[in-house]
DNA sequence: CCCTGATTCGC
DNA sequence: GCGAATCAGG
């Protein structure tokens, strides 16, 4: 495969995006992280510094911080709530004017990508409910973004609030979720049509 | 172990 | 220019 103007676009935009390496080698298909990589150095589009001109000369008196402001693209957008009921009326006098803009109700949460199917109120074998609440005690809880094609990537909690994270335990080979979500997640179609009567 | 990007260097 | 191998980390 060759990098062709579209590859190159799809890389830049992947990139830009703050896809991995690995990420946009699979999308790209044909090609390494390593070849992505290397294209990026190429380019030139490596590690840009938010803001400006970097001197390439030497570097004579190197700044005693490297100040990393953190240039994470945000990925997923976080409306503002339009409009709210009338909130809590500001602490009385006791407590000093210690204003803390607290930003209240946790940002509506992604809640993006189509999300796998919810445990709910169906009919679940007791033993693998069971085996899920195990299991979630000792999840990884790990964000969206620290998701691979090898961890479990059922969703935990309310997705309105902080109470919210992946499994991220080992998934099983060729599926999306651990062994005890597949359990849930997959249930033969007549497992168990509704118990005798 | 899984993953990340960075660099080198023969092609 | 390309990218596998390697390096250096998390």
């Amino acid at each position: 495969m060759s990098w062709t103007d579209e590859r190159v676009e799809t890389l830049k935009r992947m990139w830009a995006e703050g896809q991995s390496a690995s990420q946009i080698a699979k999308e790209l298909g044909g090609v390494t992280r390593n070849a992505v990589i290397g294209k990026v150095h190429r380019l030139g589009l490596s590690n840009r510094v938010a803001g400006g001109k970097e001197d390439e000369d030497d570097t004579p008196a190197a700044p005693a911080t490297s100040a990393k402001p953190e240039p994470r693209p945000e990925p997923v957008a976080r409306p503002e709530p339009a409009a709210r009921a009338p909130e809590r009326p500001a602490a009385p006098a006791a407590a000093p004017s210690n204003v803390t803009p607290l930003p209240l109700r946790k940002a509506i949460v992604p809640a993006g990508q189509p999300l796998p199917p919810q445990p709910s109120a169906n009919e679940i074998s007791p033993e693998a409910l069971a085996s899920v609440r195990e299991v979630e005690k000792r999840a990884r809880r790990l964000t969206l973004m620290e998701l691979t094609e090898r961890t479990c990537k059922w969703p935990i909690g309310d997705p309105a609030t902080d109470d919210f994270w992946f499994c991220g335990l080992p998934s099983l080979p060729g599926k999306p979720y651990c062994e005890a979500h597949v359990g849930v997640a997959f249930q033969p179609m007549s497992a168990r049509r509704d118990r005798r009567r």
